[in-house]
Parts: C-alpha cells; structure tokens; sequence
DNA sequence: AGCGCTTACGAAAGCGCTTACGTAGACTAG
DNA sequence: CTAGTCTACGTAAGCGCTTTCGTAAGCGCT
C-alpha cells in the first residue's frame, strides 16, 4: 500500500522515471506532447509512489483549481444537505474538493461568501437555495459572478434564475400548482398557505403555482389566506397559529416547504386538530423524514441528491454561450397528511386519506 | 465597497502603503518586527483596496494552511449535518475553509480520505463519526494522523477515543445507561436492542451502557435480545421485523441512534403494533426531527452542534502534551415513545406516557 | 542535400506569498 | 569613542508546480 512520505515532489516522480520535471507534469495532466509510452512509464511510477500533487503549488501555477465552492443556506437544514451531499458524490469522483460555507438565508451574507470563496480563488462556484428578491443584491451578485467567470471560473445554482448563469431549476411553479390542485381535488375550498419570507424567490414561485390552480378552477385569490413567516420549521409553527386564529374556516394548509409543514403539524397537534379528518396539510420538497412524520406527509419531491449532482455536472462542462438550464421535474407524493374536505357537518367516520406512497425509499438506492 | 479587483496582489499593497514586500506580509500577518504604526497603515491600505491574501500562495511559500478538513459518515445525516453546521460556524468566525468529505462509514474509504486530505496538505482535520473496531484500520489512522501532527498539522475526532488525539467524546455509555434505565423503571423487563453494525465503536459504547444498567438491576443479559444491522434507518426497520419474529416477548425497543429508531416506529406502524402502548421505543441522538415523529421519540440528547463547535475549537489550541478529551453530557429526554411495560393482561385505560418534551427547541436559538 | 514542418522533450521562468538573512540606524555599555 | 545589541525594515531565496520557449530529432518534399 502506497504511503505518500512526507513531502513527495514531482521531481521525485520524475526522476524515478528518468524524464524531466516538465515531462512528468504534462503526463499525469494528460496533456500531449508526450509519447504514450513516457507518459505511461510516469503514471505508473506516480501510481507506486503513492504522489499526489500538492494543489496549492499546481493552482499557483496557473492550473484550475480544483476545489469547488458551495454555498448554502445551512448545511444542517435536510434540503440543503441532500443537495450538498450529491455535490460530494460528483466531487469524489472527479477527485475535487468542496468548500461549504453558509449564507443564512442573508442577502447580504450570501454576496460576502460569493466575494470570499472568488478571492480564494476557487475553481468553481455553486449557489444553492432561494434568490432573492432585491434587485441591487442579485444585481451585485450577478456581476461578481460574471466577472468570476471571465476569468474562467465556473458557476452554476440551484434554484434561482436571475444570476445568468447555469442553472438547476426545481419545478417550484408545477410543483404548487400540483399541490393545490390536489386539494381542491379533495374538495377543499378555504385553503391557507404557510408561506415562507416574502422576498424569497422560491416563495414568490411555488406561491404563483399555488394560485395559477385556484384560477384555473375560477376560484378568487380572496378564498387564498397566505401568511408569510420563517421559511423554517418554527415559522410554520407560527404560521399555523395566525391561520388558526385570522381564518378559522381554513380546511387545508399549504407548507411552502417540509420544513414548515412540520412547524404546521405541531401546532395543530398542541391544539388537537386531527390531520387529515380536520386539517389536510401538504409540505414541499420530500425531505427524507417527510414520509416518518405522523401523519406521514404529502408533499412534493424534489430529487435534491440528484439536483446537487447535476449542478456540480454543470459546472464541470465547458461553458457555452447562453447559460444552460435544467429542470428537476417533480412528483407529488400523496400519504396520509391530506383527505376529502371535511363536510361542514363532518361526517362519522371520515373517509380514509388518499393514499399511494407510505414510505420514503431507501436512502442508500 | 471594496471590490478586489481581477488579481490584487500583496505587493501592490505594499508599494501603496510604501513599504516593502516582506513588510506588508509580516504586518498583515501580526508578525512582530514591524512598528505598530507601518503595520496599521499597511492593514488600512489593504483594508481598503479589499485585499485577500492568494491562499494557494500563502500555503505554497510555508504558511499554515487555513483550511479544514472534516470527514463524516455523510453530510446528509442529521447527525453529521448538525455537527458539520456548528464546525462551519467556527470556521466563518475563524476565516477558515471547511472541505467535508465522506467516509460513508467504510473503514477503507475513511482512511483513504484522511490520506487525501493530508496530501492536500489541509491545516487541520476533523473526524467524526464512530471508530471501528478492526486494530490494523485503527493503527494505520492512528500513524497517519501522528505523522501528520508531526508536521504541524492539527487533529481533533468526535466520537472515537483510539486515536491518540484531542477527542470530543459522546456520553455513549452513560446515555445508553440512562435509556435502559428508563425503560426499567417502566417496568420493562424484556427489552431488545436494534443495535448498528457491530464493529462500531460507538455501537458497542451505547450497548455497554444499556448492559451495565441491566446488571446493575440484578438482570442477566438473556434477557436482552440484541439484533445488529445497519445503523440506518432501513437497518432499523430490518431489526424491529427480526426482534417481532425473534423475541415476542419484548416490550421495549432501544434503538442506538434515532435514526433506526425511526425505522423501527416505521415497521410497528406498519405490523400496527401502538407506541407506546403495547411497544416502548426509544432512540439516541435527539436529531431535530426526533420531536415531530409520531410519537414523538424519548431519546438522548447530543449536543450535536456544539460538538462541531468544540472540535475545531480544540484543534485550534496549540497542541498539548497528551491528548485532551471533552466530554459532551447528554440529557435523557422523555416524549411520547415509552409508557410502562404492559401488564400481561392488558389494562383496558394504559396509564399515559410519562411526558417532560414535546417539543423539540427552536432551530435557531 | 537542403528546406520547412512536426513531434517529443528539457531548461527555465514565473505564480504570490513567507521567511531566512542582511543591513542600516538607535541604543546601551565599557 | 568604539564595540556590541536591538529594532525595523529591505533583499532575495525559495515553496512545488505549470507553461512558454527552445532544441534536437524525424519526416516528407523539392
């Protein structure tokens, strides 16, 4: 078993295998002008040595770097570390590292850590998470990162469109649309949304999907209570109480996402409201507990694995010249959170919810 | 705003602030050798040209490498992502990188990545996450992270005591002690055990407490069924299906982290088996979801965060003679998962389940 | 044979920083 | 007043790599 010693240098490799400094460097780079031959001679003895080059010498040099910054929200959020876990996957693979940082949801914070992972000269850059809804900040990022790019750094992002930039796309419009149609399916007609900070686009986004349904079925905005709080679990907690309490008549609550729709499920269980006999709740995203909650949730999935291994896929490809988008698609998975509106007189024994996917899948396809 | 322009270099800095090179770097360093009042100037210069220094350069010409590495089992486990987010926040306070990268729990792939990041010559290197019990696995991390100290790199481990550095140590024993007691004094006295991959440090660690605890109450361990699968949540569902097949005696389940513990409740749910009413459930972690499961889980808190926090805290102190150990406590958290052990012939109104939790804290506290 | 062209390789110049080492000038000591 | 000691700073030598440039060899062509 190769164990690299202390400090083992190209000129090492390259002398055991009799060529110049300059030669081994083009071998193990792959680049040409180098005789297969040589240049096989010189992986093999890399190989037996053990060598990895040192990527602070191989970027000053002028090589890409290869490590790869990836902003988050916070990587202990479950949407964010399933996203930030495929981004590993790919990374392992093309042997790069990844540099996570947090923006906490800030504007202001995010534009610092974008600033900061630039002047740490990172190779490649993806932004993950909601963009936001202030012109001057998306504008100042949108420059940091075209001038980032123009000096041959990498971009892509998940989740927002106004960066000009590669982009993973998470179906949030189709998404909300699907959820509200699902209820107004089940009969629901005073519908509440727990709906993240406003200024969030993925907010504005699944909320436009939410309303899209209801006009498509000619319902009015006004049967629509939106209440806008953290785009987190104890925001939907608090969501649910100004629900409960500013439009009693609410049979069915929308969670922008799994997060708040879990803040929404435990207020209603403090205050007995039995899901879905009472209350039907739906959540967004499919987060891996989403389906152990009690009542198990419906909600829509977004394959975030999969998004994070795309964007970093992205990134990888030459750039071209319009930025390239990806859509996740999406899929709403119905269990045991939603059934039939409730009757005005409810009826004795409510009908059983609808009911297609108890559990998640395994976490380890 | 600064803005760091295409490639703003130190000396740039030191012909505006009129000084040499070597006196900007030491200045800006904190280095001494430099009067008080050319280094305030020099920093006010670099201050507002936006200057950050080229890490690749800083570490290539000998200085420390201010980057991180930490390697979990894998981010998207919640108990990794809490402990990756408070490490994170450190870091942010410190200006330091954080590179994860993932072990995925194989002995192999852990010690090949602590290789790599070695190679890739990171500052410091966090691990955590369970040791193994395999000497040859255990002796080649141990003598690769010893070489790496050895070169002025800093280590620190969550979880695991054979290392031979500074550690952030779990309460598995004594947590595990406090779960079995628990369920003693509810009258249980056919308890299992869905316990992760035996070869686990921390596996053996929690089963050791729970054993302690049964004999201390004078019970043999026959009375203990102990089922090892996978540390997951699907090894968790396989353990309930085999100790339902197995052991029908048993009337309380210690899963050792919440995460089988969540697989169990998922197959009781599904053999309709209540919880807690027929069948105590507890687990181990208090990941934040622990509190919105139905029932709600009766766990061990970890102070999962903190514990990231800690880790880095301690490999950022100079390095000490022996190796320094923090105990992180743990807390017995009671929610609705356990009840007294049923009567063999069951009471018609079961007495409700001792309650001290039902909530998880807030996220963001 | 002589010319240009390509190919395979080596020599050497940096990349942007840190840090020995050298050297003024300002002291104290004898 | 000279020798020794600090202190504050500049000069220059790398850190380990990539890459430009130069060159010798091999090829086909006139």
């Amino acid at each position: 078993m190769p164990r690299p010693g202390p400090r083992l240098r190209l000129i090492e490799v390259a002398e055991r295998a009799g060529v110049s400094l300059a030669t081994a460097s083009r071998a193990l780079a792959g680049r040409d002008g180098v005789s297969e031959e040589v240049a096989a001679r010189v992986r093999q003895v890399a190989q037996e040595l053990g060598y990895v080059a040192n990527p602070y010498a191989r970027t000053l040099a002028g090589g890409a770097s290869s490590t790869v910054g990836l902003v988050v929200h916070q990587v202990d959020d479950p949407y964010f570390s399933e996203i930030a876990g495929g981004v590993i996957q790919v990374a392992a693979e093309e042997g790069l590292l990844v540099q996570i940082c947090h923006s906490g949801r800030d504007p202001d914070a995010e534009l610092r850590q974008l600033r900061h992972l630039i002047a740490q000269r990172v190779g490649i850059i993806l932004v993950a998470g909601s963009g936001y809804d202030d012109a001057r900040i998306e504008a100042e990022a949108r420059a940091e990162l075209a001038e980032f790019q123009r000096q041959g750094g990498r971009v892509a992002v998940i989740g927002r469109h106004a960066l000009g930039v590669d982009a993973v796309l998470p179906d949030n419009e189709a998404g909300g649309r699907a959820l509200a149609e699902h209820l107004l399916d089940l009969g629901h007609r005073h519908i509440a949304v727990a709906a993240g900070t406003a200024g969030l686009t993925t907010v504005a986004d699944r909320l436009a999907g939410v309303s899209t349904a209801l006009h498509q079925r000619g319902l009015s905005l006004d049967d629509l209570a939106v209440v806008h709080c953290d785009f987190t679990r104890d925001g939907g907690r608090v969501a649910a109480e100004l629900i409960l309490r500013d439009h009693p008549r609410t049979t069915a609550i929308i969670a922008l996402n799994d997060a708040m729709a879990i803040g929404v499920l435990s207020t209603l269980r403090a205050h007995r409201i039995p899901v879905p006999e009472r209350m039907s709740v739906v959540g967004f995203d499919d987060v891996s507990v989403a389906a152990d909650l009690a009542p198990s949730l419906t909600t829509i999935r977004l394959p975030m694995t999969d998004m994070g291994r795309m964007a970093l896929s992205l990134a990888l490809k030459p750039r071209s010249t319009r930025p390239r988008r990806r859509s996740t698609g999406h899929l709403l998975v119905v269990r045991d959170s939603t059934a039939p509106a409730p009757t005005p007189t409810p009826s004795p024994t409510p009908l059983p919810a609808t009911h297609t996917d108890n559990h998640h899948p395994a976490t380890t396809p």
